[in-house]
DNA sequence: TAAAATCGTTGACCTACATCAAGACTTTTA
DNA sequence: TAAAAGTCTTGATGTAGGTCAACGATTTTA
């Protein structure tokens, strides 16, 4: 399980390393079922997570109260909300797991005290949030387009999330209602 | 003209100062005339600027290479892509003005010089950037809405917005037609 | 394992907004 | 200051996607 997190740090941070031993001092194996959240817009973000195995998506409420999907994430990708967990103020996000997840967690105090010890995992850590950040962007710039060119995208970006993710949580992304989304690809895919 | 920066670095960071001589030092006061661009996309932003006296609109170019407009700015507001212009890498914003402006402008090597040299200007840096992220957050969240609805929390937000700019770049902004703002205008304020 | 809930699909109908066109006004340019 | 360009408005018409309803298939819950 260790070794999911150590293997993506060196791809990210290449020519350096971290001990395994100090990960399993620092992260802790969780398990969250299908459904649970790990994050609700209000409170304040105390871990960051890891996905060994599992799926996630992120959501917003419209002031309407609808739920409006932001994002899904999967194996090797950290879920939390920087700003919530940096600053321990109230987060926008919330984040509900699509499948049962198991996690490698760690509090916001470890994760500080982790970035002063490595200068590896500091790397990692800058590496993944600066393109965290241009990933924000290219979701913006995706505004404007019609939903069939948005789904299009979405495709492109992740051939496999139709396997995982179910048509009302894509529809929710998109913007349109799973009726849309079921007409539209009637007509685009056969 | 540098007492307008004064005033503002003072109303974001009480109780410090810094001096005007400093700042006459620091930043060069620079004209642009309506419809001059401060930033283009694929450039990489060389300054920053203040804006002493008018206008101007954000954008973004669509995959159709249409213009979408993202936010406005006015007096008292800074200008400048901090990605671009702290790594210097090519900015993704365009900056167009609205009126004939007048700017406060600082060089890249300069704003760092000035970081480095005043613990004031450093926290009001940082405040200013903090809020910054906290307002494209608003903006995320204001997807999903109606066009109806999007105009008015405008209007909420900058009420005197509709002397200064055209609706022509509202609708941009609102991702709707020049026709499209007309009808709503007259069909929801009389 | 039976009952209840949720999901994907399809049909009928409706609405918000786009597109195209044209005229009155204002602003910019030569 | 005359000509050209852009802005705002209004009308006619088209269309993407919403809403509501229904039904079989799958999943969840008791």
């Amino acid at each position: 399980m260790y070794d999911k997190l150590l293997d993506h740090i060196r791809q990210n941070v290449p020519g350096t390393g971290i001990e395994k031993q100090i990960l399993k001092e620092y992260f802790t194996p969780t398990l969250f079922e299908k459904k649970e959240h790990f994050l609700k817009q209000g409170y304040i973000c105390k871990f960051a997570g890891f996905v060994i195995e599992g799926c996630y998506r992120n959501y917003m409420l419209s002031t309407k109260g609808k739920e409006v999907n932001t994002g899904f994430g999967f194996e090797n990708w950290w879920l939390g909300d920087v700003g919530s967990f940096v600053n321990q103020t109230p987060t926008l996000i919330n984040t509900q797991f699509l499948e049962d997840t198991t996690l490698l967690t760690i509090t916001a105090k470890n994760h500080l005290e982790l970035l002063e010890k490595s200068q590896c995992f500091r790397e990692y850590t800058n590496k993944l949030r600066s393109t965290a950040t241009a990933a924000s962007v290219s979701k913006l710039s995706g505004l404007s387009e019609s939903a069939s060119t948005r789904y299009k995208v979405l495709l492109e970006k992740y051939p496999k999330i139709q396997q995982r993710v179910s048509q009302k949580q894509i529809a929710s992304f998109l913007q349109i209602t799973p009726e849309a989304l079921c007409r539209l690809r009637k007509s685009e895919i056969p």
